[in-house]
DNA sequence: CTCCATTGTTCAAAATAATGAACAATATAT
DNA sequence: ATATATTGTTCATTATTTTGAACAATGGAG
């Protein structure tokens, strides 16, 4: 590109200013340092301004460069918007599908989804990423994430894509030998593992004919991982409150049982969010509405139970 | 420029759009013709998207081009934006000041009021551009310019810089051989020369003690160069009707005679005009503030008449 | 219909930009 | 204090982009 190109360098600004570092930026945009370092020279000697101050270990923003860091991010967020719009006028999805995902609803039930919406679309990629961290939507640059969740979270767009009902299960072993609770009262006399990531661990709530009854829990095994907590449970080393979609295999080949449950609280909900933009690309509309349909109000991993609820 | 900048081509595809072809865009970006070819071409593979139907003589955009191009436009104007945002941080005025001016008016007062702000602002340049045609201020790349009229252009920002007398003259020797006329009724007997710019030529206006008179007018010489009716008006051909910045020198050395003074129609006005933008460049801020001190309420050029009005 | 000027594309040669290792500078850890 | 790791810049080499002329395609003028 010619030098006189009103556009030119505005990008690599931007990262540098975003990564705080010119090397971040490199790394960030798969340039080498030294391209970053000439093209920030460059649009300094167009604009006649220094945008930078550079320590070669501090980096900070001149007056001049944080009012034209202001306008390279609307610039480059049009840019997105303009590739967006590009792509909600499609009929058919293509490009590169990026979700992020929770890791034991991911595995379970997003591997078989994603690969028939693939089947379906062959213009698609897809690129998951499993990962039980809080990821930033925006700024890590995915299109799309699946998030289990009582409530959306307001800054986003959010599609409910099924109920998530939650179960107290333990091996018909383990209640053989501590007995079945009647009441959530009674688990006050079991040894009961708790998941790290929920807000209030130590606490389960449940939903019973006069209302909602929260119970303090506790137990021998607290892990921030379901995987090992339903491990233990079948091992019978403790009660467990799991995900349907999560234990429901374990159920119908009676390696759990559930208890309690006259006293299952309100589901929570699988939703899908994405980012609030002025145009939903055609790829994230489809597999958003393909995950709709495939799970729904009555998701196959319930089937268990006979009908919904 | 890696082929990863999201902006890469977005210039160049805004020009071919706007020049409505490839050439236009070439010659008007000072490109080769090949050059503005692969980078539509690349931008094109990148996007996945034709954004130009092009048979040899005939361009025409797509519907995603259309798409596009709206959204490449309002980056370009922001990137526009944020040079101008950059300008006018500056205390001091820097970089080119593009001008506009009737030819007229910029020969005989723009020349020294330019050469005096350039010398107080040493890292001014300026490009003065004389021209009687109406140009499109944005679309022709100007800054500002200066326009002579009643009312400002109300799609643009003006600032009123002095006033503009016109007053009917004609050689000592034209009115002693003819009669100076004492009413603008008068001029009926004369032969009156007409500017082909005004919207009605055919028509001089004047402000009497019982308010305006509208008289029709005509002559032997009708031209659209002032200079040249003046020029016609020294030498006894008719009566011309003249701003006081145009015939100033003939009158004060006795070449031209003013008629009809007492008639003086209000006169309009010398304004600077400049499209509305967030930011007002220092450089373009500066030169208007000089000018309206330079000419003012005032004008030297009226210093003929002793006092104002 | 036949020129004719001009269009967008193509391709070898020339100009420009990116790479990647070497370098001096500087915070942090020991 | 000293060592260390990482920063931003520089420079010769490599890779990419631009140029400019040749070319086929096309719409208008006579």
């Amino acid at each position: 590109m010619l030098a006189t190109d009103p556009l030119d360098g505005i990008a690599v600004f931007a990262a540098v200013v975003e990564a705080e570092s010119f090397s971040g930026a490199a790394r960030r945009l798969k340039y080498s340092k030294g391209a970053v370092s000439t093209q920030i020279q460059r649009l300094e000697d167009r604009l006649g301004v220094r945008l930078l101050n550079r320590t070669t270990r501090k980096l900070s923003l001149t007056d001049e460069g944080r009012a034209f860091y202001a306008h390279s991010r609307r610039i480059l967020d049009e840019a997105r918007e303009a590739m967006d719009a590009l792509d909600a006028l499609d009929a058919e999805p293509r490009g590169v599908l990026r979700v992020n995902a929770p890791m034991s609803f991911g595995v379970l039930h997003l591997g078989a989804a994603i690969a028939e919406f693939m089947q379906a679309h062959p213009a698609i990629e897809v690129e998951l990423d499993l990962n039980d961290r809080r990821v930033d939507l925006i700024e890590d640059g995915y299109d799309m994430a699946i998030r289990i969740a009582r409530l959306p979270d307001s800054s986003l767009i959010a599609r409910r894509l099924a109920p998530c009902r939650r179960v107290v299960v333990a091996s018909p072993n383990y209640w053989d030998r501590h007995g079945r609770p009647q009441h959530p009262n009674d688990l006050k006399d079991h040894d009961v593992m708790t998941y790290a990531y929920l807000d209030d661990p130590g606490t389960w709530t449940f939903k019973g004919p006069d209302g909602r009854i929260s119970v303090p829990v506790k137990g021998r095994l607290r892990a921030n991982n379901g995987e090992v907590l339903l491990d233990a449970a079948k091992r019978g080393i403790g009660v467990d409150m799991a995900p349907t979609f999560f234990c429901c295999d374990a159920l119908i080949n009676g390696e759990l049982e559930i208890a309690l449950a006259d006293f299952e609280d309100d589901p929570i909900s699988v939703y899908a969010v994405y980012p609030h933009r002025r145009h939903l690309t055609t790829r994230v509309r489809a597999f958003v509405d393909f995950l709709a349909a495939r799970f729904g109000e009555d998701p196959y991993w319930d089937a268990w139970a006979g009908s919904s609820n």
